[in-house]
DNA sequence: AGCACGCCGACT
DNA sequence: GTCGGCGTGCTC
């Protein structure tokens, strides 16, 4: 195999194509599938990936790679191929695709740094501009030549200045290609090896107090320490040290360090007794790992029946035959506690990987993978990439999350990559989840994979009483406030008894809107066609889709009234009703407002643990997986923001949310209580929630899908344009998907475009088609023409169109 | 994406 | 006449 197929890490349609390349005899052991390399692209050096191997070009006069980046390879074989797979199911390019399986540390960075060219000019030989003979004195001091971007950054230089005087080859441009993080490297100390000790104390100075202790030290502890814990031990500085290593008394060397993010020693623990059910759910697991054959199973177990316990065994069952096992979780129930608990089980032989670590960090758990010295990893979305060999078992936890699809391209569904993950490696994929998704309920019952009921919650725990209260009913009775009697008095009751409840909204920020009472205007994004939202910490209208913040204005922008009232109610409304009405009551809010830095969720959560509060307040990211001993009491303000959401899955996720949040009560010892508050009360998402109906949900919702064609009874396929002008998205929207008609065969049904829901958002007109397709056939190659066509006809760069397999929010 | 090549307008 | 604007097309 002398020639190579790379793909360039050149982000644009036009170059998404492997290109080839001649391997040199040099690099002939070195050049694997799955490794990145350096390749002349044009005129320039370029980042790629190899993604096979082939004895002849496909092309004549093919050029050499240049360099091989990795001593392992990033990727292998198996990738490779997902993300040939990923690419065309999902409409990315194959770049795109390769680079979301690497730690971003590893994503190329390109460098245009500028050096001092050939041409050297005696000053004064050339009138100089001020910029220019700026510029070039820059050039001069910098030794390492000075980056494109600091060149321009100074008074007066252009970019045509800068190729001007490239052109005189005055100046000469370089392109460095960098890699962002390496390992990091620490500095470790030890006694030199030929010496006693003990007899160097003589040689030390007497008024060389921390020297004399340094070497003190050492006589106790001869082995290596590193360099800042000597320091901090014996409060010295690295100067009295350097004194000890110049004297030869001590060496220093260097070592690569791992940056583990978590230093808490962990009691190794063993395996849980399992229940009845839980054993049957095991069992029904290692069979199918025994198997060796691709199966996908859903444990569906209700809220505190254990599935973690399932999980820990079958993980054991996978490592006894040698294989690894990945471990998803969506990101907000990524918690100390959760990772804690499969270190205690597996100790060093797992890896963590969520946005909470740096990029080095992140780097460090995924070269643990590359290198063999883990077999499990833990991990948010991306961590189904994780770069195993031999894979035997992938777990998704909480199944039905939207956080597994991700937003950005590559548009993929982390549960969708796992099973394709595990048809390569014949591997068992277990979906987890007391609320599955509505499609992997009826994939399991329709036999397309196995269906694991867990019914009963460990310890025979019995299940909070669920109250539905209709809030119309509240209002006739005169009772305007947003809580509603049942809900008052049980919050009441609950924290007499020293007690803690949970109040879950869906909504954060103040109120909703704000209206003149005058002239009945609402206050608007200047840049998306959506109302402004309340803060009141900082007394600003902010935008939720863009960001936009404003002032409030002290009188209406329309009509110059002051009658400004707002509406509606958010996290930040309810924390000051609550104050209001129950004095002395202690809240901890928690939104993105509030645990938007680092560490922050984990604070909050610690300190309503620690009863330092008696009421936790929240939207969303409450509703998951929390465990707290004391809450009896669940609260939900507003049932129906959810439900009334223009989407198909809207009765889906309240009744998700709904059966979730309940499980937040009386997970322990004392009985819990849930009070839903509601304007749809017969709604059947709600009803059946309340009473635990959820086979009866499932039937009603799956009947529902049927009718109306949507998931699971087909798929969809959702076309976003988005343009700055109104006229050309219309136009160019209403092109692509006459295209698409054409294309597509009959029995795909395309509807649209439709204006999206927020019409306007971040200064773009935003319009959408979908497709619902229920046959077999592959529609990537006319989805692809149609786009191609209309793009054809639309060449400004600034209509941007966006497909979407299996979207999950349609907006 | 970059970059070269190439074809038209306002300056030495 | 030439410098330089950015449209078009190509990169193994």
């Amino acid at each position: 195999m002398k020639f190579a197929s790379v793909v360039v890490d050149v982000p644009s349609r036009g170059t998404d194509r492997p290109f080839d390349y001649e391997i040199p005899e040099e690099l002939a052991d070195q050049v694997e599938v799955g490794c990145r390399v350096h390749v002349p692209f044009g005129s320039r050096i370029v980042q790629g990936y190899v993604v096979s191997l082939r004895p002849q070009p496909e092309v004549a006069n093919v050029r050499p790679i240049r360099e091989v980046i990795d001593l392992l390879p990033p990727l292998n074989e198996e990738l490779v191929k997902l993300a040939e797979w990923m690419s065309k199911y999902y409409f990315s390019t194959r770049l795109a695709a390769l680079e979301v399986m690497i730690p971003s540390a590893l994503r190329a960075r390109y460098d245009k740094i500028l050096i001092p060219g050939s041409n050297v000019v005696e000053e004064g030989a050339y009138l100089l501009g001020e910029a220019e003979r700026q510029l070039m004195e820059a050039v001069q001091r910098a030794r390492t030549g000075l980056s494109l971007k600091k060149a321009e950054a100074i008074e007066g230089v252009t970019r045509s200045l800068i190729r001007k005087l490239i052109r005189e080859k005055r100046l000469d441009v370089v392109e460095r290609v960098r890699d962002k993080v390496a390992p990091k490297k620490v500095t470790w100390v030890k006694p030199a090896e030929s010496v006693p000790l003990d007899e160097q104390m003589s040689r030390i100075p007497a008024n060389a107090h921390k020297q004399r202790a340094i070497v003190q030290y050492f006589v106790k502890h001869p082995e290596p320490v590193m360099l800042s814990e000597l320091l901090t031990a014996l409060k010295a500085t690295r100067s009295s040290v350097m004194r000890l290593v110049e004297a030869g008394i001590l060496v220093c060397e260097i070592r690569e360090q791992m940056r583990t993010p978590y230093h808490r020693r962990v009691v190794q623990d063993q395996p849980l007794p399992l229940t009845e059910e839980q054993d049957a759910a095991l069992q029904a697991i290692v069979t199918r790992l025994e198997s060796r054959e691709a199966h996908t199973l859903l444990l569906h177990g209700v809220t505190g029946s254990g599935k973690t316990e399932v999980y820990l065994q079958a993980i054991d069952a996978s490592l006894a035959q040698g294989r690894e096992a990945i471990v998803l979780v969506p990101e907000i129930s990524l918690t100390p506690q959760m990772v804690e608990r499969f270190k205690a089980r597996f100790g060093e032989r797992v890896a963590v990987m969520h946005s909470g670590l740096s990029q080095g960090e992140r780097y460090d758990e995924w070269r643990k993978v590359v290198n063999g010295a883990v077999q499990v990893v833990i991990g948010a979305r991306s961590a189904v990439f994780a770069p195993f060999r031999n894979l035997g078992l992938i777990i998704v936890d909480e199944e039905h999350e939207s956080s597994y699809k991700q937003d950005e391209t590559p548009r993929y569904h982390a549960r969708d990559v796992a099973v394709k993950r595990a048809a390569h490696f014949g591997a068992v994929t277990v979906l987890g989840s007391a609320t599955p998704s509505v499609e992997s309920y009826y994939r399991a019952k329709t036999g397309k994979m196995v269906y694991l009921p867990l019914k009963q919650r460990v310890q025979g725990r019995p299940f909070p009483d669920i109250h539905i209260v209709d809030m119309r009913h509240e209002l006739d009775a005169g009772n305007r406030s947003m809580f509603s009697r049942k809900l008052t008095e049980a919050l009441t009751a609950c924290v007499e008894r020293g007690e803690q409840a949970v109040l879950f909204l869906n909504r954060r920020g103040y109120s909703t809107f704000v209206l003149c009472r005058q002239c009945g205007a609402n206050v608007e994004c200047p840049h998306c066609d959506i109302s402004l939202t309340y803060h009141r910490v900082n007394r600003t209208l902010r935008c939720h889709y863009c960001g936009f913040a404003q002032a409030v204005p002290d009188q209406c922008p329309h009509c110059g009234s002051d009658h400004i009232r707002y509406f509606g109610a958010g996290t930040q409304k309810v924390e000051q009703e609550l104050a209001k009405r129950f004095p002395g009551l202690r809240i901890i809010r928690m939104d993105v407002d509030t645990t938007g830095r680092k560490g922050a969720h984990e604070k909050l959560l610690t300190a309503f643990r620690e009863k330092k509060a008696d009421v936790l307040l929240g939207t969303q990211m409450i509703a998951k997986g929390l465990d707290f001993p004391d809450v009896t009491l669940v609260g939900v303000i507003a049932a129906d923001t959810v439900l009334n959401l223009p989407d198909f899955r809207a009765a889906e996720r309240t009744f998700q949310l709904l059966t979730q949040v309940g499980g937040r009560a009386g997970r322990h010892a004392r009985p819990g209580r849930v009070v839903i508050q509601t304007y749809n009360p017969e709604h059947y998402s709600i009803e059946m929630a309340a009473n635990y109906a959820a086979t009866a949900f499932y039937r009603k919702e799956c009947q529902a899908r049927m009718k109306k064609h949507y998931p699971p009874f087909c798929s969809l396929i959702a076309i976003k344009f988005s343009h700055p002008d109104q006229a050309t998205v219309m136009k160019a929207s209403q092109r692509i998907t006459d295209a698409l008609k054409q294309y597509l065969p009959r029995e795909a049904e395309v509807l649209g475009p439709v204006r999206a829901p927020v019409f306007r958002a971040r200064d773009r007109y935003r319009m959408q088609t979908m497709i619902k397709y229920k046959g077999g056939k592959d529609l990537s190659a006319a989805i692809n023409r149609a786009r191609e066509t209309a793009e054809a006809s639309f060449p400004a760069g600034d209509l941007r169109i966006v497909i979407d397999r299996d979207p999950y929010v349609l907006l």
